[in-house]
DNA sequence: TTGTGGATCACCCCATTTGGGTGAATAGAT
DNA sequence: ATCTATTCACCCAAATGGGGTGATCCACAA
């Protein structure tokens, strides 16, 4: 497989296209990246639709990418861009700190996330960050990251049953479980039937469905 | 229960102590704390069994933490000093960028997680974003944490064989997983069977553990 | 000292689940 | 016209899961 090299390439020029359908938040960008050295706005688009034609030609570094979009919404449209064009860094911008589409979005190959009342340093420095390998994240959207990883510090489960509630959300049997422990398959179900009292369940299905609810695994 | 306020509230001042065992870099800290205005490096510790005793009456609202620590090790002095002192905001030093490592000091409570080589202005920064709420993560440390949230662009799997694989890892029965799906029990076997021949797996557990490494769910 | 909670194990029951086999119909895309 | 995805059917036997009701040992606290 040969590599593709940007015709633009000799120029050094992060090449950046935004897609935001308010022309005033897209006029304030194209401002702010041109007059940065290094930085070159290529292109504007108004929705989806409008930039998927251009979006191979514009040869983008970084896409800019709002989340409430027309059409295509920006999540969506994060999908769609990846399998068109591979090359180019997306990062959104959004209003809304919306958790879930956080997390979609991020699932979906996004490389930073940043509110849009960021101000206008931290954008251009986000452009870079993301150019050296960096992921950009508000500050506040990564609270809610970091909040994401966070386990509850006073769970009701014993550091034994904490143990054999993540065997069983790794899909584990019991005999399995009690292997790896070192333990009797009796005593595995002991625990279990101890933790389903605690947790206040009587299923596997539903034990997980608390324990990741309330990050205690 | 009544809330506690700080004895140097009024100052407004943000108390900051350090736990690191490289004196030089103590010392760093120290001077550029100290030279900021609102920030205050009330004490510097070279190990958590130092820092211990004065945690409460030094009362810290940015505790900045070493994770190669001699004695208690860095990871485990967050989960002792979430227990001895709730009140403080944990940030995290290091010059090791190990994936396990942030990932089990943010699930243990650290606020933010910054490399040593950062600047020191987006240190201070870093420090008053804490203050104000938010989660300072060095631009290389994020790009972890983003890529962990990344699920693969390629997979194997159909969308409705990952659908069923979802429900598997969730641990509902193959009987649950119809029904949410509103096709019959016999279906979502087949689907599991293929699921298991794409994976090369025969179980449950070996399915779910495949598709959580290579990111499919 | 007497609990209480944590961890360990034993044996009862039996419905449900799981994994493997083979086969087939339908619709949609290449 | 072929391939894949999705849907369903029926065979089988072993394993698993959930609910009982017990017991022992140990550590730590009231």
């Amino acid at each position: 497989m040969m590599t593709f090299v940007s015709p633009y390439s000799k120029s050094m020029e992060t090449r950046v296209i935004i897609i935001e359908d308010d022309q005033t938040i897209r006029d304030a960008f194209t401002y702010l990246i041109n007059r940065t050295d290094g930085l070159k706005m290529v292109n504007s688009y108004s929705s989806y639709e409008n930039a998927e034609p251009y979006l191979v030609s514009d040869f983008p570094d970084v896409i800019l990418l709002d989340i409430e979009l027309p059409g295509t919404n920006g999540l969506d449209a994060i999908a769609k861009i990846k399998k068109k064009y591979h090359s180019g860094q997306i990062i959104i911008l959004t209003v809304y700190e919306n958790e879930t589409s956080i997390f979609k979005a991020l699932s979906s190959g996004a490389s930073g996330y940043l509110t849009k009342n960021t101000p206008s340093s931290k954008i251009i420095e986000s452009i870079k960050e993301v150019m050296q390998g960096g992921g950009p994240l508000s500050a506040n959207i990564a609270k809610m990251v970091i909040q994401s990883f966070r386990k509850s510090q006073n769970s009701p489960l014993t550091k034994r049953e904490t143990q054999i509630l993540e065997g069983i959300a790794e899909g584990k049997s019991r005999t399995k479980i009690a292997t790896e422990l070192f333990i009797d398959k009796e005593t595995v179900k002991s625990h279990i039937k101890n933790i389903y009292n605690k947790l206040d369940v009587n299923s596997k299905e539903d034990a997980i469905r608390i324990a990741k609810q309330d990050k205690l695994i």
